[in-house]
DNA sequence: AACACGGGGTT
DNA sequence: AACCCAGTGTT
């Protein structure tokens, strides 16, 4: 027998049309109400998408908040410190968006007039395809399709995609023609929202919600009862490390670190030292373990170990390039890692 | 193509 | 414990 609701082909430019007037309806009613979407501008758009890289909206929308309290624009934002930046950032993790988004602020102020071209974007620094294609969908109505994670997974389960893929990454390179294929030329902006929408708030990996979907008619595997089934990614295998962190106070205060190069890890931004400074190493005494912590970083777990140095010769210790001391006024206004903050709160407390 | 890059929520 | 989130840059 056969099902009706099978009848609908996406090659079909009837169907195509349906599929594009039902998914952005349902998104025009259902779409959540988010800071960004309030009163939407060009920059709120750079600033949301900046954020939300790889970082649930959840996350993100505290911090959205506050950015556009100190920074309501790309002047003030260009204008504003490194520092300034970096700690309005702290505790969003993947601080080189910050840098780069303080970057493209500083160069895109300095223009008369902001390009609307996908090109001239994915030159800006920390502008990929995904940003590209979604800041000139929505502030330019360019018809660029975006296809990242949320996309991935409703495109595959639309038509099954029963290939594998070497990672997600992969399958968003793969699938973009594809999701360039059904997009909305009238309405590109609205209509790559509404794909991201759907992926995140009722094609969920887990447990979605086909019954109530808008676009169930034009999806093979929800019609199956198999959506959950896609997308097919390979499974990554993760590392795990253990590594010490020492916790070293002197009358000036407790003893950080940062990367002094600005290409490195978490440069600009403080945490406990990995390694003490050399002229310490022979004069330690005693060591004692404060605290034991688990984290994660990319696909390495890491077992942080912090042990506390004291009856150390205070005098003869000389920083090098990164350390520094810090007293508990100067801990705050520092920028610090987001669990080494939480991490150091807790040992003082 | 593979890896580094943060942090946290969910299952 | 595994997965992965409105990805990008480097090697």
């Amino acid at each position: 027998m056969k099902n009706h609701r099978s009848e609908y082909n996406l090659k079909k430019p009837e169907d195509l049309y349906k599929f594009r007037s039902s998914i952005l309806s349902w998104y025009r009613f259902h779409k959540r109400e988010l800071p960004w979407r309030k009163s939407p501008s060009l920059y709120k758009t750079v600033v949301s998408e900046f954020m939300l890289q790889q970082t649930r909206v959840v996350t993100v929308i505290p911090y959205f908040e506050n950015w556009i309290r100190n920074y309501p624009d790309f002047l003030s934002l260009a204008k504003a410190s490194e520092d300034e930046v970096l700690k309005s950032w702290e505790g969003l993790g993947y601080y080189s968006r910050a840098r780069n988004l303080h970057n493209l602020a500083k160069i895109v102020s300095s223009w008369k007039k902001v390009p609307d071209s996908m090109e001239a974007w994915k030159a800006l620094p920390g502008v990929g395809p995904y940003i590209a294609a979604a800041v000139t969908s929505i502030a330019f109505q360019k018809v660029e399709a975006v296809c990242d994670g949320n996309v991935v997974r409703v495109l595959t389960r639309i038509f099954s995609i029963t290939e594998k893929f070497k990672d997600g990454a992969t399958a968003q390179k793969k699938l973009q023609t594809t999701a360039q294929s059904l997009i909305d030329q009238d309405h590109p902006g609205d209509f790559n929202q509404a794909m991201m929408e759907l992926g995140a708030i009722q094609c969920f990996r887990q447990s979605p919600i086909c019954l109530t979907c808008p676009v169930l008619n034009f999806c093979t595997s929800g019609q199956a009862g198999a959506a959950e089934q896609f997308p097919k990614l390979e499974k990554k295998k993760k590392k795990k490390k253990s590594i010490h962190r020492y916790w070293i106070e002197s009358d000036k205060g407790l003893l950080l670190f940062s990367n002094p190069r600005s290409k490195k890890r978490l440069s600009g931004i403080y945490e406990l030292p990995e390694s003490m400074p050399s002229s310490m190493e022979s004069k330690k005494e005693a060591e004692k373990i404060l605290l034991t912590k688990k984290r994660t970083i990319g696909n390495v777990d890491y077992l942080e170990k912090i042990i506390e140095i004291s009856n150390y010769a205070e005098n003869e210790i000389e920083l090098e390039c990164g350390y520094r001391w810090a007293s508990r006024k100067e801990i705050n206004k520092l920028t610090l890692s987001g669990p080494h903050r939480k991490w150091i709160q807790e040992i003082l407390d």
